[in-house]
RNA sequence: CGGGGCGUAGCGCAGUCUGGUAGCGCGUUCGGUUCGGGACCGAAAAGUCGGAGGUUCGAAUCCUCUCGCCCCGACCA
């Protein structure tokens, strides 16, 4: 049976020629990586295992997600710095818990200068330890404290299995930590920070979170309590987003971070560190992207706005890039940072000049995510008018629109903030109706059977016994115990799995 | 790291069973006609068939090893 190669996508919807794009309903994996490939976002680095390239357009996005972030350290009072990518392999083994949570992880140097090294250093899979051990250094006294530092950087983690920006060998992240006096404070800086990463998710790119704590078994390796984002795909599994953890005096015991206290007493740091990584990359796409490709919310969008010249005759031509520049030109000055940002968000306008059809240019701009299209040709200029198109048919705008191009570049911040919201009432809107509630067992095999999994409310005893038996029987995971205000009013019920007491219902799901 | 699948031109694939020195679609380059949703005609460039070794007169094809990717598991941002 002679099946041309292209006949499977091309009845699907998508109908791509040059790239394909798998549909999310026949292969959603497949899907996924198509969309990062059409996109032109990363690729396998083949040469190295398990590591990614991440190409200009999805280091860009890296780069919106960076300085939004940033900004927002820098208005709570962080400060960046830089450690060094290797750490001595005995600090790694200083806190217990820690090193059996990194050491099957590790890649570990014991060569260098042509010389087998005295101690091996490993590359660093996080840096707790050795800013631990920088901070025993540099605080004295509680007026030394709180110490609050972030750092930009790349950590390396031997995972087995790896997925392009979701989980690779080598990935770029921020590493905030911070050290206090007491506990108290710690832990409003572990709270303070996740709230940062819950609005930035939310606001910047338009992607809804649950927010809650992990339960002991799905902590971080060496924390008291670990906070955590959720967000859920688009094929029901949960994406941690962010997390925020109390590392308690762990590490200051660990690393001997004392400090003298107002009374002249001896005493541990209390310590938090947070991060959130390129893999929200992956989590922006798996939000918002469709079976076209990759969609984007205006703030993580590199660009925003790309014109396509229609004409026949070269006066033709030479009249609509003029109009063109002149919009560019226009759209160019307008910034779309929020508010009290401290950055500035200006417009990245394309004028797509290529001598090829304008039809071959919309696809390509939609596959990489583009939010607004303009169609301009002789009959726009004679009318004094743009054909707009949005990336998505949302409130922002539908089908092909007419609109004068003052009244255009007049609205056009405006239109991107609807665009953005829109997106995220989509994405909230999935959510909802996926959220399940279950209260019988037989009600979450069915939910959850074969690949099947969504976001589902459910009582637990709070044992790591009868929550290890739902992961080994299901796959199933509790993402989160929720903060208040997240997921329904905390009400006492009876465990889904083991029927004994259960103080509220936690989130669960499986997990990327 | 276990099980399965796969690596052939930039992308998607055929050819592998049954060895005979590489092909298709799209893309790319050049010329022309086109141009408001993936144009058409003509010409052309592009592959050490993932890598190494072996069998053979001859290997993309058979054998061994190795690297990498994808899916499913065990482990994780």
């Amino acid at each position: 049976m002679a099946k041309k190669p292209s006949d499977e996508h091309e009845q699907e919807g998508g109908g791509k020629i040059g790239g394909k794009i798998a549909t999310r309903e026949a292969d959603y994996p497949q899907w996924y990586q198509d969309v990062i490939r059409e996109a032109e976002l990363a690729e396998p680095a083949k040469v190295v295992k398990g590591c990614m390239v991440i190409k200009p357009h999805g280091y860009a996005i890296w780069e919106k997600i960076q300085r939004d972030l940033d900004a927002r350290f820098k208005a709570t009072g962080h400060k960046n710095a830089y450690f060094p990518v290797l750490i001595p392999q005995s600090f790694i083994t200083k806190e217990a818990e820690h090193v059996e949570g990194f050491a099957p992880e590790l890649a570990v140097v014991t060569h260098a200068g042509g010389e087998k090294l005295e101690e091996p250093y490993v590359i660093r899979p996080t840096s707790e330890t050795i800013i631990g051990y920088y901070f025993s250094k540099w605080i004295e006294s509680y007026r030394d404290l709180p110490l609050l530092v972030n750092q930009w950087a790349n950590v390396m983690r031997w995972e087995k299995r790896t997925r392009m920006f979701l989980r690779t060998t080598e990935f770029l992240w921020q590493e905030g930590h911070t050290a206090h006096a007491t506990h108290e404070d710690g832990l409003a800086e572990v709270q303070r920070m996740l709230g940062v990463y819950g609005d930035f998710a939310e606001e910047v790119m338009a992607m809804p979170v649950i927010r809650g704590e992990k339960t002991a078994s799905e902590k971080f390796a060496g924390a008291l309590t670990s906070m955590c984002i959720e967000a859920l795909m688009q094929d029901g599994k949960a994406l941690q987003a962010g997390t925020s953890h109390d590392l308690g005096q762990n590490f200051g015991r660990a690393f001997d971070v004392q400090f003298q206290t107002e009374a002249g007493a001896l005493d541990y740091v209390w310590q938090t560190s947070w991060g959130v990584s390129t893999r929200l990359i992956g989590g922006l796409i798996m939000t918002h992207s469709d079976d076209a490709g990759l969609v984007l919310p205006p703030r993580m969008a590199p660009i925003h706005a790309v014109i396509v010249p229609i004409f026949r005759s070269e006066e033709e031509h030479a009249a609509v890039l003029v109009a063109a520049e002149r919009i560019k030109a226009a759209l160019s000055d307008l910034d779309i940072a929020p508010p009290r940002a401290r950055y500035r968000d200006f417009i990245e306008v394309v004028v797509d000049d290529r001598p090829i059809r304008p039809g071959a240019k919309f696809y390509e701009w939609e596959r990489r995510g583009v939010p607004v299209r303009i169609e301009l040709g002789p009959k726009d200029l004679a009318k004094g008018q743009v054909c707009v198109k949005m990336r998505v048919d949302t409130a922002a705008g539908s089908g092909k629109e007419f609109v004068s191009e003052a009244e255009f570049i007049a609205t056009f911040t405006a239109r991107l903030a609807t665009f953005q919201a829109e997106l995220l009432r989509l994405a909230r809107e999935r959510m909802r109706a996926r959220e399940v509630t279950l209260d019988t067992w037989d009600e979450f095999l069915a939910t959850f059977a074969g690949d099947k999994s969504t976001f589902a409310w459910c009582h637990w005893d709070g044992t790591a016994e009868t929550e290890a038996r739902i992961k080994e029987e299901t796959k199933v995971t509790i993402r989160c115990i929720p903060l208040p205000g997240q997921g329904p009013d905390p009400q006492p019920g009876v465990c889904i799995r083991s029927g004994r007491p259960s103080p509220r219902r936690v989130l669960m799901a499986k997990a990327y």
